[in-house]
DNA sequence: AATGAATGAGACTTCATTCAT
DNA sequence: TATGAATGAAGTCTCATTCAT
């Protein structure tokens, strides 16, 4: 009987010291030997649940990918209008990127050097992402509020429009009112026609 | 100032030899020394010209910026209507992207480890075609055609949602048609009901 | 005692794997985890059994020795006349350096980086052959066929002059011309005079 | 104009540093690290003179080599008996290998882990001194002395059998004796018939 | 202004060996 | 006896940057 040690956690661990070590000295700038040390195990131990460096940013990404799309898709999954399920994907979005949750991954996004990483989660991310905007945005049309041809398309606009409030460059404080005003940009694109309230 | 123009040749050089060598080995794999000897200088003469290695990465961000937005812009400042120059702007942004220009630039967007290059590209691009874009907007509000509260807003959406079509994975031929769908939703977003015809 | 069958035979099931792992990706490339895999035991279980990885390479060599050995001293055990025996010593190193028997150990040798084993074998295997052929030697000295002054130095001059073949890089195909001639020189050398026939 | 080192001199003192580190730590045991220790030079200045480890171990091997077959050809360039030229290389050969001429690289070949270098300079080594055999045995065969059919296989044969002293394990005491021994029987392998005297 | 040899920190990775279970 | 996770020293090589000429 080996030593005991549970696998996924030790490799759990590891990737967890890793996120903290990216958000510590950005993904450019850590260092296997600084994932190991705030592990604290040994070099060569990084190597047994890892085939290399970038083995280990590509697994960070993934499980801040995993938290983000669970909470959306929870989000998604409750009963309710599709408009309000896209008001509040805005919600949930602007959370992840602006507030930070006091984890360290989200702190990791906006540093320079992290380029890597945030490329690497946007990639596994935006496609997950895509296809819940698509449902929403299915709904929307059978329940007759959107008006779109190609529902794909559409979905990955959307996402689109909503992320260009990040690259906007808005301040953390501006976020909000880009998030609402981009928001609407959505909701119109998809020919929705707000209430006359 | 003889001196001055001298100084400009030959940093423009260096500028075009590192473009060579990234598109060559990508922008991460493209050492120093690899610019160099593409530029047939030695190594010293390079940090008499950049202040480092990332300098000239800027440096090729910036040359590749000026001309896609001197194009745009060009587009832009004709006499036309606000729709047309969207539908231009487009048409300006897929030649970039999908055909290539025989330039190596836009070559190497598109490789793997080029994304220090391609972020710091936009970076620098987003915010000048922003303007631009602003611009087109608030001319079609002025003629009545979009109905927009916030254009700078309006502006940053809409380049969202046409970049939207490039992160899709739209392949080279689909492009043209996702991008189409693409500014279709952009000019609904922007209020623009297309004429009955 | 039952425990010393299996060990013996553990241990020869590890040598075994050596010598494939060995043949597979030659001496130096081949690791202790290598050896274990194709065992099907643990890293650990290795050390229960050789003292290091040098042991085990020290190992494979003494039982392709063992097994070379034997052979010739089939040969030089049966009656016959001295000559006649070193024309078949010969031959049957021949058959061992060419053919290659379908076992994997012959084929190490020929391995760039197998030197250590290679040398390792030849340690151990040359003073074995040279007895052999030294007590053929003094055989022919008594049949009056040699004279030689000293068997052993004569001994090592044969077996030094057999090898020579395979050192001048003679293909597989120039082999049997390139030992017929060696082998008439080092009857030569011991005084032979062939019969006037 | 560059900081003036001649490229070769300096290349030179690298091979040469790495001489002694083999000489005191064996090929296999010495590293980068104590090459460019003990040439006083920074560690990837090494990497300036030779593409790998490996580099520099052919090269030593070829500075040696060389050494050895300058003084081997004058002496076989000399005029005078085949026979004596003969007698004289094995005495060169004696020297080489026994006595260590106050140069590390003669102390290197017989340490153990040295094998690589060992056969690095065999291989470079063997050819030619096989060519400068075969002609001194065509000179003895032109002179009536040697009867040998072929010079090439010959010239093989006897080194290798020169080289058995070698491998005999004769200890620094017996190599003359095994030495003369050996070239007794080399001459009687080329049919000379010592004078009657 | 130009050169290019030199630097040396530091990165990644491997692997023989140990030892708690 | 067997396991296999863990170790950590050691190794090779890269490359941005400096500086004497």
């Amino acid at each position: 009987m080996p030593r005991r040690v549970d696998r996924e956690r030790r490799r759990a661990e590891l990737v967890e010291a890793a996120a903290a070590a990216f958000a510590a000295k950005g993904v450019a700038g850590a260092a296997v030997s600084d994932i190991v040390r705030e592990a604290g195990v040994a070099q060569g131990t990084f190597y047994l649940y890892f085939d290399s460096r970038d083995d280990v940013i590509l697994a960070v990404a993934e499980r801040f990918g995993d938290t983000l799309v669970e909470r959306i898709e929870q989000t998604a999954a409750r009963p309710g209008a599709a408009v309000d399920k896209l008001l509040a994907l805005g919600d949930t979005l602007r959370e992840a990127t602006a507030v930070g949750d006091a984890s360290d991954l989200f702190e990791i996004m906006h540093q320079p050097g992290s380029r890597l990483l945030h490329d690497r989660l946007t990639e596994h991310l935006s496609p997950r992402l895509a296809v819940i905007v698509e449902q929403i945005i299915a709904q929307g049309v059978a329940e007759g509020v959107f008006t779109v041809p190609d529902t794909r398309a559409a979905a990955w606009f959307v996402l689109g429009g909503l992320r260009s409030a990040e690259l906007s460059g808005a301040t953390l404080a501006e976020m909000p009112a880009a998030l609402a005003a981009v928001t609407e940009l959505a909701l119109r694109a998809l020919g929705y026609e707000p209430p006359p309230s």
